[in-house]
DNA sequence: ATGGGTAGCGCG
DNA sequence: AAAGCGCGCTACCCAT
């Protein structure tokens, strides 16, 4: 395909490329983007020190601090003036942030032919103004045409600002998450990869971020590039779709495009957090975990290991599973009991855990590991993402996870501590998310969805009667493995019934539940065949789905998301039972992810009407930001939305969906 | 200095 | 015989 492009520098030249345009139903579009602001403002409203410019004498020996804005005494080597100021500079990518960035070219492709529009590049020949730009592109980005780019919501959050936020409406053709959707195992999904891969064609896609910075004509020539190929991408591979054969897919991927829609206003609304708290917390946390660090240095004392790097100044590195070991088990002299994948001795909680009773020091590194894992991870790691107006604005990402469900980064806000620990309370990063002023925080999630999908897939009768029936699954899951009534079954073995349900359902074996729960290994070799004495239809329905992954090289969900598993005819034993059993968990898991999916679009549709936004989503719960007048008229909308997903007309599952819902100001409190 | 691999660990 | 899967992030460590 040979298409005829122009670069647009006049007025005249925009008029026509929109009416041209405007005669296509869809065309491709992609932007270049610089950062147009500094790494983000981290200390507190009111806390910023007056940057004394050059007034005192001072003023010769400090350095300013490149993200704050601070001024300290340079100490050598050291750019910022703490650590915070350095994560900021690390993890901050200003020229990323679709919300702040600044567009400086755009180009469009459609049939025959794509044109590119610089209109800020620092070459100093003849270019259009962005504001011109987009106000005469608005007839063709705010219409019902179809906006097709790889990975386009990037784009179009990009294109936003430009309309006061606005984000050009649906439909969307996104060519990342159609290929995604069609091929999950792909080493890159880069554009110059997909091109290469797709339509044959090599072209180096290596410029990247340095596009502003380089030569006008290239830079020029790349803007066009990249909308050219997502144009082909989508000629070539989203006719597939249309075929009578791929209706399931052709469904899905207009769902992915109704959660991208939905990710891409999340993305714009952010998560509200206490930002005073989170510097609050930080240095409290830090004088706790230092502390303890300093009483276990005591007591390990200089050891006569020999590498003396790390001993000679500052006493045992505690991060490092190297020292750790060599001070348990050789300095300690303490019995090694688990060992690591790669065959070393283990550090792990686990393993310290087992330690505990013989020497007081393990029970102590396990109790600075939690402190400064809460202080690393969610403290100060997630300052650097707080946004000026308290908001953190995580990255919601459709395509990598294999099974279909959503993974969130920059910051990852789907692994917040969640139980509690047995020194402190861990979930207080929980309670930095909070509901704004006026508002109040819904958080529905799903009970139990995996197993009711497993009952569903299996049809298992047991499993199918406790969930018909609304009956308590772990306690039902006790009184038959143990055989006695329901209302003997104590709480231990409620909770080991609990952990069996979860293991023993996604092939696992006894080893992890006599793990978990601290039975001998005997008894969990009992109550694992025991387990699925009760429930037969799980180890039948098992071996049917590896028997029709090794015939065709792929299982998939309710909803037909594919999961390719070539290993599964693999010799290696260890490779083959790890296709074998990712072939039992994605109908299950991807299952759940498809549910989740319809239901934040059900959702998301549903709150429309309010002064209600999505907030997060993991996974099988929503959090989401609601007026305080508004709330009970929100919750039943919610939870319908959620509990009737149907595939076709049908409801999708045998046994019922049932939702929790809760209410509160943070997302602690809702439980 | 920067990148990849490993260990470990948080969540569902 | 032995067996959970799916993510992302921090820190360390060694190589380039």
């Amino acid at each position: 395909m040979n298409l005829a492009t122009k670069t647009i520098r006049s007025v005249d030249d925009l008029k026509d490329v929109v009416a041209t345009y405007e005669r296509f139903g869809e065309f491709a579009l992609d932007v270049e983007t610089r950062a147009s602001r500094k790494v983000r403002m981290l200390t507190l409203p009111g806390d910023i020190p007056p940057a004394t410019k050059g007034t005192s004498r001072a003023a010769t020996r400090t350095v300013v601090c490149p993200s704050c804005g601070r001024e300290f005494p340079p100490r050598h080597g050291r750019k910022w003036c703490d650590d915070l100021c350095r994560l900021a500079a690390e993890k901050d990518k200003p020229a990323l942030d679709a919300r702040t960035n600044a567009v400086w070219s755009i180009s469009l492709a459609g049939p025959g032919r794509a044109d590119v529009i610089p209109c800020g590049h620092p070459d100093p020949r003849q270019q259009l103004e962005v504001d011109d730009v987009f106000a005469a592109l608005e007839p063709l980005l705010f219409s019902d045409r179809r906006k097709i780019g790889q990975n386009v919501s990037f784009d179009l959050l990009s294109i936003a600002k430009y309309y006061d936020g606005a984000i050009p409406p649906p439909p969307y053709g996104d060519t990342l998450t159609l290929i995604f959707l069609l091929n999950e195992n792909l080493p890159s999904y880069k554009l110059g990869a997909l091109s290469k891969r797709y339509l044959g064609l090599a072209y180096a896609d290596k410029l990247g971020e340095h596009a502003y910075t380089t030569f006008f004509e290239k830079a020029v020539r790349y803007s066009l590039v990249d909308a050219k190929m997502a144009w082909m991408l989508w000629w070539k591979i989203h006719p597939k779709l249309t075929k009578a054969t791929a209706r399931k897919l052709a469904d899905l991927f207009d769902l992915e495009m109704q959660v991208m829609h939905v990710l891409m206003n999340m993305r714009q609304a952010g998560a509200f957090v206490d930002l005073e708290e989170f510097h609050h917390i930080r240095p409290e946390l830090e004088r706790q975990f230092t502390e303890k660090l300093a009483e276990i240095r005591e007591m390990v004392g200089a050891c006569k290991c020999e590498r003396p790097r790390w001993v000679e100044r500052d006493g045992i590195n505690l991060n490092s599973t190297a020292q750790l070991a060599h001070y348990l088990y050789d300095e300690a002299k303490l019995r090694c009991e688990f060992l690591t994948e790669g065959g070393a001795r283990s550090t792990s909680a686990q393993a310290l855990k087992g330690l505990t009773k013989r020497h007081p020091v393990p029970g102590m590194v396990l109790e600075f590991k939690d402190l400064q894992k809460l202080q690393s991870t969610y403290i100060s790691g997630y300052i650097p993402h707080i946004d000026e107006d308290s908001r953190i604005r995580a990255s919601l990402n459709q395509t990598r996870a294999k099974t279909g469900r959503l993974s969130c980064s920059d910051p990852n806000l789907q692994n917040i501590p969640a139980r509690h620990k047995e020194t402190f309370e861990a979930t207080m990063v929980r309670r930095l998310f909070r509901a704004p002023p006026g508002k109040k925080l819904i958080v529905a999630d799903y009970s139990q969805i995996e197993l009711r999908i497993l009952a569903h897939q299996t049809k298992d009768r047991l499993l199918v009667y406790a969930y018909t029936h609304n009956l308590d699954l772990h306690a039902q899951t006790a009184s038959l493995i143990w055989r006695i009534p329901q209302d003997q079954v104590t709480g231990e073995q409620r909770a080991i019934a609990k952990n069996s349900n979860f293991n023993f359902a996604f092939e696992g074996g006894p080893g992890r539940v006599e793990a978990m729960s601290g039975i001998p290994i005997r008894e969990a070799e009992e109550v694992y065949s025991a387990w699925h004495r009760a429930y037969p239809g799980v180890k039948k329905w098992g071996k049917t789905v590896k028997r029709f992954c090794w015939e065709h090289g792929y299982v998939e969900t309710l909803y037909g998301r594919k999961r390719r598993l070539p290993e599964i005819t693999s010799d290696d034993w260890k490779e083959r039972s790890y296709a074998e059993r990712q072939a039992v968990n994605h109908p299950i898991q991807g299952t759940a992810a498809d549910i989740a999916k319809i239901a934040i679009v059900e959702v998301h549709k549903t709150l429309q009407d309010f002064d209600a936004a999505l907030v997060l989503q993991v996974h099988d719960e929503f959090v989401i930001e609601v007026a305080e007048r508004q709330v009970d008229e929100v919750l039943p909308l919610v939870r319908t939305a959620m509990e009737d997903i149907r595939l076709g007309t049908r409801p999708v599952l045998d046994v019922p969906l049932e939702v929790n819902i809760s209410v509160g100001n943070n997302w602690a409190e809702c439980k």
